[in-house]
DNA sequence: TAAACAAAAATTGGATACAGTTTTTCTATT
DNA sequence: AATAGAAAAACTGTATCCAATTTTTGTTTA
């Protein structure tokens, strides 16, 4: 299964209205997750209407959804940047997914078709020897393909942006080995405890998988 | 205590950079929260350049910052429209806050200055007799000025989001009588249980809280 | 009278233009 | 040679303009 162009709404709060500034969201996030273009980096809006080949108003809507999005942050009248990564906001992140997807997961449980559970089955079983990009997109479509029959419009918009946060840091971290073995093991528990609908089972399953992800970051070393 | 022009940086997830953006968010926000624009109703970019003597370029930023925020939903070449109000939205807020605003203070506590939990004291005491809007702005600085110390820049912007989701639900809900001084009860509690940097306490005595302002929107019928 | 269709008006997304601010570069001074 | 300051270049925020789409209005037809 090879990953397509990721439609902007996976993951967008708000719906992009225009189909230009979504692409431009979308390969501007690319480059700021794999660090291509690294923290602290200028985006400025004529380089980049230059490189899209638009004039600079398509730019200013995608940078201000990169802003909303938690990659870049602006100064007024200063060259937006993109967002610094720290070990501060790296442990906000998981503790924010370890308080809300357990929510999630508890409220899409009851909803959940056998037919949908096999569609995580099937995500997870595409995510073998996946690069750190590719695999994060990957496990975020996993997660959240179980997670959206929830229907919690709100909660499913947050996690989803919490996913994307936390693919910066796991695009720089590098992972012990056999932790992908031991993410594939809990992904298949986790599945498993869907398919019993298991609704405590499966957030308990899901609760350790996401204090095991946040594990491997604390090897990150910073101040 | 008169409540001052509100500083859009008291919610802004992501800071914005025109203060004139600033104050055209600001102005359709509390039209939006005190349903003067009711939900639903279109938010056209001419008239609201007219209204605020500008041109459209700055209005087009403030509609997407109110995008971001979930108070404006836009398809693409319609107009922005004040986004709905439902049951299921008003669920997924009070999970969100019960699931966030406890580890916000348990983050805060530590932290907490006697001079920060005597601040959140004038707030409340200037609580009394305040409108609808009014009550709002001032229960959520309450709320903001005992998590900030927490110092997690995410999870206070989300929180302060939900807030900010809250306030239209508010607004339209009759508080039933005597929910008031409940609240104002459960306020002192709080601020008691922070004096004594009781952490569990306090968590406790905060997702009570919040249960209990919960209750009082699952009187609203609708849908 | 109500529905269907067509023309007109209004509105949005994007391009271009300009004023004010920031950043860079260059020069002069110690 | 390093630093301070001034001039130049680059960049952002806002205004104005244009093409494409949507919304409204008015007319015709069943």
């Amino acid at each position: 299964m090879t990953m397509p162009v990721r439609p902007y709404d996976a993951y967008a709060p708000a719906t992009i209205a225009s189909r230009q500034v979504a692409e431009i969201v979308e390969a501007l996030r690319r480059d700021i997750v794999s660090a291509a273009i690294p923290p602290g980096a200028p985006l400025g809006q004529e380089a980049l209407a230059a490189r899209f080949g638009v004039s600079r108003m398509p730019v200013r809507e995608a940078i201000r959804h990169l802003e909303a999005m938690g990659f870049a942050v602006t100064e007024s009248n200063k060259r937006t940047r993109v967002a610094e990564l720290s070990r501060e906001d790296l442990i906000d992140i998981y503790e924010m997914r370890a308080a809300l997807e357990p929510l999630a997961l508890r409220a899409a449980i009851p909803h959940l078709t056998n037919a949908q559970i096999d569609e995580a089955a099937a995500i997870q079983a595409s995510l073998a020897g996946a690069d750190a990009l590719t695999f994060g997109q990957l496990n975020q479509a996993f997660h959240m393909t179980l997670y959206r029959p929830s229907g919690r419009a709100r909660l499913l918009a947050q996690v989803d942006a919490l996913f994307n946060a936390a693919d910066r840091y796991l695009c720089i971290a590098k992972s012990p080995p056999g932790q992908r073995e031991k993410s594939d093991r809990e992904h298949e528990a986790l599945l498993e405890a869907c398919r019993l609908r298991d609704v405590d089972g499966a957030a308990a399953v899901l609760l350790a998988h996401i204090g095991d992800a946040r594990g491997v970051f604390e090897m990150l070393d910073w101040g």
